[in-house]
RNA sequence: GGGCGAUUAGCUCAGUUGGCUAGAGCGCCUGCUUUACACGCAGGAGGCCACAGGUUCGAGUCCUGUAUCGCCCA
């Protein structure tokens, strides 16, 4: 076929790239094929692999400045040349394509045309459309045998029967030799040094090393390393042994070229009198620079002063764990692992926590263009930087992306910038964390760590300690395994429902009375000092200052006889908590959630008819003996937070009349003397015994089906069963006290 | 085109190896200047767990498919 303007006889081939017509297809390519597609192997990577498979001529009709050129490997210029296609050269690529049709529609060979929606890679920088051009390049053979490291790791270096080097060895189910670029990427992570978390991003990186291609390393910008090659033409082997006299820094190729044969001689690191030397002799080095990544790649141990063996390279390197985006795990995070290797001799880290994306409230990546971003400066004006930190880290879970809905917002200055009512979750806790800690430090005046008595705990000081050591070794374990949220809602709710909400209440009247007020004293003293040590890594200013204060109130902060703190000027400093295991008293915690369960029903009925709340009420409980026990031995703390004054407790306490009731799950019976509204006490109950009512027919049903009780493991079937015995018995409670109504 | 993820309350998200009436914060409703905190306290309402099949005594959770959204790589 002969192709028009150039007048270039071309091949027509058959190639499975083609996509047939196909009007009925959904692709819109079918739609729009002729089944004929034009080939420009220079032009187009597509277009390269077609090209390659048919052996194609490559024409490159370009410049660098992306206008039509004669001069970059338009090979049959000089048989083609003709009026038309001089006419072209010199022409930008836009003008160019204008003068073709144009060229086309006079000569009456434009049969039609039709938009068309296409894919074409643009310039994020410079928005304009970029175009493939064949050129060439320095590239790195990833998948090579490194001949120094198969020296150092092959035992023996030669096979003595044939005098052959040893086959490389590869890393299994791949064709990559674990002494490549690629294999030192990989191998790591086959062996188990390696670790990605959460764990399926290993499968990117895996993939991606396995299936790698050699890598293109020259770069046609102005700024970064520049490539250490120098060239001249000239007589290969005069020009071979002028370099083999410069001693053996030197690694040499000769390439054949329109100019003749050029020699290229690559120059070790750090000798720059040798680089002199060579330019001095007419050679001339590389313009281009290496690619960005292939500089980043020294980053963990260049930044240590390597090559020169620092005391800070060997301190610091290898390291433990790069935290990073996902978008970089190929492109940076695998380099580093083999320049760590081959440049150093080990991996520059074995973790790889890899965060989630920050998207904005509409899921869309937050980008400049967009005007979507949260400037961190900004957040920290708005809200405080332990607040965006404590937000940040509250929504750190192992999802890839998570949302964070952006809104204008005044600032003190005036300004109205972009941050994000999310970090008002963090602003509030240190707002918390910081009255509760002033009210605590207000208390802790005139604390003596002498005058502690273990016998004088009350159950609030077991609870609160308990608690404190599930959440210490809970928080310590989940840290440990790269959780940053679980750990930090634990901490909040510790710090602000157990220790704020019941404890700090509890001890309010301890701290007037001169027989508790010690014990308190010291106990709210060592769990501030471990809440605050918890609590450093997410918020690390505000938790400092009030450390700083506690240190000046109450400088020994121990439990005679049970636990001390390990003391410290500055938090960050500071030990972190060890494991209190022996601390954690279920039977205080099932008490106090008893104690909890009555105080709630209380203040509900309080709420529900109205009464205000620095009314005291009278109170009387029916239930189990157990519960009863437990009740009145904590009477007081009942009274203190349910604003109640009379409070008892019995096995068979009779509901006064006039009285308001609540039915806990156990069936306990909690009346609320003086109550006297007939139809609001009938809708609540009766409210409730839906509820239970419908819980009861769930376990029902699963206890009726046979083979539930037949093939579910037995402690669930009993259990299915003491709740069923459980509903049945607050029902037929609330139902009792239905019908007393009606009477 | 390939890979990965998400879909649970109005919003943002938890929910471990399948097993109590599915949770939190914000927002919403009611009541509170209770001498640490209204960036707070107390109480409350609110959910067909995207959809369709399957496995199982039992599925928000496991499997298959569909839809929608997003990210990465070509």
């Amino acid at each position: 076929m002969r192709l028009p303007i150039v007048g270039r006889i071309i091949p027509i081939i058959a190639d499975e790239h083609v996509v047939l017509p196909y009007a009925d297809s959904e692709d819109e390519k079918a739609k729009y094929s002729t089944g004929f597609l034009k080939v420009t192997p220079a032009h187009d990577p597509d277009d390269w692999e077609i090209g390659q498979r048919h052996n194609l001529e490559i024409v490159n009709v370009l410049g660098p400045d992306g206008s039509i050129s004669d001069s970059y490997g338009w090979t049959d210029w000089e048989e083609i040349k003709n009026p038309d296609v001089e006419n072209l050269i010199g022409m930008d690529r836009f003008e160019a394509r204008e003068a073709i049709v144009e060229w086309f529609r006079q000569e009456k060979l434009l049969e039609d045309v039709r938009p068309y929606a296409h894919e074409v890679g643009h310039s994020y920088r410079s928005h304009v459309p970029i175009e493939p051009y064949l050129s060439d390049q320095w590239y790195i053979a990833v998948k090579e045998p490194i001949p120094s490291l198969v020296a150092r790791d092959s035992s023996p270096v030669q096979d003595e029967s044939t005098g052959k080097m040893p086959v490389p060895q590869m890393i299994e189910g791949t064709d990559v030799p674990v002494n490549s670029l690629a294999g030192l990427a990989l191998k790591p992570l086959v062996d188990g040094r390696l670790r990605f978390i959460p764990e399926r991003y290993s499968k990117t990186y895996q993939s991606w090393l396995e299936n790698l291609r050699d890598w293109p390393i020259s770069r046609q910008l102005w700024w970064g390393h520049r490539i250490p090659i120098w060239s001249k033409a000239g007589d290969g082997g005069r020009l071979k042994s002028e370099l083999s006299k410069l001693g053996e820094k030197i690694l040499s190729v000769q390439m054949d070229s329109e100019e003749g044969t050029i020699t290229y001689a690559c120059v070790g690191p750090g000798d720059e009198g040798l680089e002199k030397k060579l330019e001095a002799d007419g050679w001339v080095r590389d313009e281009d620079v290496l690619d960005t990544w292939f500089s980043s790649a020294l980053w963990p141990f260049s930044t240590m002063g390597w090559p020169d063996e620092t005391a800070e390279l060997k301190t610091f390197y290898p390291g433990d764990v790069l935290c990073t985006a996902r978008e970089i795990i190929t492109l940076w995070v695998s380099r580093m692992v083999m320049m760590g290797q081959y440049c150093v001799g080990d991996i520059p880290f074995s973790d790889v926590y890899i965060h989630a994306m920050i998207q904005d409230g509409e899921g869309r990546k937050m980008s400049k263009s967009l005007g979507n971003g949260i400037d961190p400066l900004v957040a920290i004006n708005s809200h405080g930087a332990d607040a965006m930190r404590f937000t940040l880290a509250s929504m750190t879970t192992d999802t890839q992306d998570i949302r964070m809905p952006v809104e204008k917002m005044k600032l003190p200055d005036g300004r109205v910038e972009n941050t994000s009512p999310k970090f008002d979750i963090g602003r509030n806790f240190c707002n918390k964390l910081w009255n509760a800690s002033r009210f605590a430090l207000m208390n802790l005046e005139g604390i003596e760590a002498d005058k502690f008595d273990k016998g004088k705990m009350t159950i609030t000081d077991r609870w609160i300690l308990s608690r404190l050591a599930k959440t210490i070794g809970d928080v310590t374990e989940q840290l440990g395994e790269f959780k940053y949220s679980e750990p930090l809602a634990q901490l909040y709710r510790f710090f602000w429902n157990d220790l704020c909400d019941w404890y700090l209440e509890w001890a309010k009247p301890r701290m007037q009375d001169e027989e508790q007020r010690a014990v308190a004293q010291n106990v709210l003293a060592f769990v501030l000092d471990q809440t605050l040590r918890l609590l450093h890594p997410f918020i690390p200013f505000i938790t400092e200052g009030i450390f700083k204060k506690l240190n000046e109130i109450a400088p020994s902060r121990k439990l005679a006889g049970l636990v001390a703190t390990e003391e410290s000027e500055a938090l960050v400093a500071a030990k972190w908590p060890e494991r209190m295991d022996s601390f954690v008293d279920e039977k205080a915690e099932r008490e106090i959630s008893v104690i909890q369960d009555a105080i709630r029903t209380i203040r509900d009925i309080r709420s529900k008819y109205n009464k205000p709340p620095n009314e005291a009420m009278q109170v009387s409980v029916k239930a189990s003996e157990e519960t009863a026990k437990i009740l009145n031995k904590n009477g007081g703390l009942v009274e203190h937070l349910a604003g109640v004054k009379g409070f008892s407790a019995g096995t068979a306490t009779v509901k006064p009349a006039n009285a308001a009731v609540a039915i806990l799950g156990d069936a306990t019976e909690v009346y609320v003397h003086d109550m006297i509204d007939a139809e609001a006490e009938r809708k609540r109950l009766e409210k409730q015994r839906g509820e239970v009512e419908r819980a009861k027919e769930a376990v029902e049903a699963k206890l009726g089906n046979k083979n539930f009780v037949k093939k579910a493991r037995p402690e669930v079937v009993a259990q299915s069963r003491e709740r069923l015995g459980q509903l049945v018995e607050q029902l037929e409670t609330i139902e009792r006290h239905i019908t007393e109504l009606d009477v």
